[in-house]
DNA sequence: CTGTTAGCGCATTCAG
DNA sequence: CTGAATGCGCTAACAG
């Protein structure tokens, strides 16, 4: 008996739990109880059964645990991009926090297209996540009604949405980036431009435009300065391209913020092959806090966010909620940014 | 009658299947088809059921699918991590692949340990992948097992490994970075050292060393000049600090290859900030072609590997595999790398 | 083109 | 501490 199911799984057939009970002598359910370990089985039984699992070399069937206690255990996470960004830090954070506590992350990047977020969101939502975690505050509008109809806990990242869907764990983009520019005010930068992209896809960076936008008008600073070149988010190799446009657009430029650290280092980079000092000649400032913005020579100022707390936070206030089991109580956490002066914009 | 399941759904149930056919007056059976498009439905029916669906918000259950149709369209990929690495391009090459074919990938990162490698597959197979895509051929006894009687196709990507498990993607990173020895080596430098990390954890790495060895050994260089730094993968941080104490060991050093691109930016920006010139003074070069490298003054000689087209190659022999249910015949893929040079290691 | 029957593999619920 | 009955939501297989 016991060598006919030994047989029938070498077949190609996965063993079964009732494979394994029947090996091990007991009924299914005390197999199921004993791999969950969250019920009483004596240690005998156990024994018993970790054998029969040994031997058949079984492997639990979450699928179908799901389907019966109507718990999945997936959480659905969505990030614009993995590649180069901080997106990669704060989705650690998720999953850091969610696999202690035994749920699987989906993951999906949306490659900062709020139709293709939509997609995913429909997509994973088919697997029944019990909540997902999105970044930022602009869906479609399909997107929000599904994610409101989900019954599931929603939070979004990144940002401080005019209009949170539930909960929040985020930081105004826009206050950060106008942070910046004041700070430049105060070592005495006068002619301070942006350097972004064309569009408003990354609403991130735009948020950080606007920001931008708002202090050079409240300082009374020479205003427009705004150079869009390529599709966000711009790369290194953009942004050197970008800081030639601009020096060629507004020479008399003291200063320039960008939409993030690559842009910046590249735009560092073409000005030290053109022979133009960073920051005797040019200052040059980023944003994010990317390991290269702490490495280069010379060093980027920037401002500072703190991506993987920002998963952890998410994952924090998911389980929360689930446990709470109260999606009536939506609370926003505003994470804390810090201006990094660095060498980039040490006025000599 | 209808009334009752909407109203029961706003409640917190979820619509099922069944309550989408009620309201279409159709049977759930026919409801499966019309969703899944496959068989065929008339036009009207198709519009009851969309009607339905739109009615009450029904998103199809795909777990329960899976369980039924014992196809849970689910693929495994492990990578060691996504930040600052080649691997977020091998896991788009892959995602972009195997969304296409509509299937869901299942995102995991070993944090560079085999251990936690084995963790994660016993986790990912408890949820029945169709397909396993890893990262490295090293791996624990355990996991290889878990592999082996999984009974589905198995990828391992970025390495050869000398006892493939069943498929693989990819090449050998001690020939890479032995070529690359050699490059240097026909440009006229003759005390190359090596920079990496201090354990085999990263077995790319490790074996990136390897092939150095073996350059130095045939070439007969001086050989021994290798420098072990931090727990890798070595950051750029660390890159900077290996420098010092490589400068230090072995003054007379006239070119470094380091593990990776990011180390060796690090290791250059320290130069400079040391007023050794780069390459004038010391030659250094990395691996992997990350933009850091391509953008950076001056720009990094490296070795580039299409790290996105290894992540489709994998997903693409992943379908082939599953969909010829042929595990009898697996195929070694290599792809191609090449030496790039650049600024950093210009003889002047 | 559509419906009926049966069951995927497990966990919930209730009995011992 | 252990077992039996029941059903999660869907789809395969067959019948109309």
């Amino acid at each position: 008996m016991n060598e006919n199911n030994k047989l029938a799984s070498s077949i190609g057939k996965m063993p079964t739990m009732a494979d394994v009970a029947r090996v091990a002598g007991v009924s299914p359910m005390t197999v199921s109880r004993a791999l969950r370990k969250h019920q009483f089985v004596s240690t005998k039984t156990m024994e018993r059964i970790e054998h029969a699992v040994d031997q058949l070399g079984y492997v639990l069937d979450k699928s179908a645990g799901a389907l019966s206690s109507r718990r999945t255990g997936f959480v659905a996470a969505l990030v614009p991009s993995l590649n180069n960004s901080n997106f990669a830090d704060t989705v650690r954070g998720i999953t850091s926090g969610l696999t202690q506590s035994g749920r699987q992350v989906l993951l999906g990047y949306t490659d900062y297209s709020i139709e293709n977020e939509e997609q995913l969101i429909e997509g994973m939502l088919r697997w029944r996540p019990e909540g997902i975690i999105v970044t930022g505050g602009r869906h479609t509008a399909r997107a929000r009604k599904l994610l409101q109809n989900a019954g599931i806990p929603v939070i979004e990242t990144w940002d401080l949405p005019p209009n949170p869907i539930q909960n929040v764990v985020g930081f105004s983009n826009a206050e950060a980036c106008r942070a910046l520019v004041y700070r430049l005010y105060e070592r005495g930068y006068r002619k301070i431009a942006f350097l972004g992209g064309t569009t408003t896809r990354d609403t991130r960076g735009a948020d950080r435009r606007l920001g931008y936008q708002r202090a050079v008008d409240e300082l009374g600073l020479p205003p427009g300065r705004v150079i869009s070149f390529g599709s966000p988010p711009i790369s290194m190799q953009q942004g050197g391209e970008a800081i030639v446009l601009l020096l060629r657009q507004w020479p008399d430029v003291d200063a320039v913020v960008c939409v993030s650290d690559l842009s910046a280092f590249g735009a560092i980079a073409e000005c030290q092959r053109r022979g133009l000092d960073v920051p005797d000649r040019i200052a040059i400032a980023g944003f994010g806090d990317f390991e290269v913005a702490r490495c280069s020579h010379p060093r980027i100022t920037t401002v500072a966010v703190d991506a993987e707390a920002i998963g952890q936070l998410a994952a924090g206030q998911l389980i929360r909620a689930l446990d709470s089991k109260d999606l009536n109580t939506p609370e926003t956490l505003v994470v804390p940014f810090t201006v990094l002066e660095r060498e980039s914009t040490r006025k000599a």
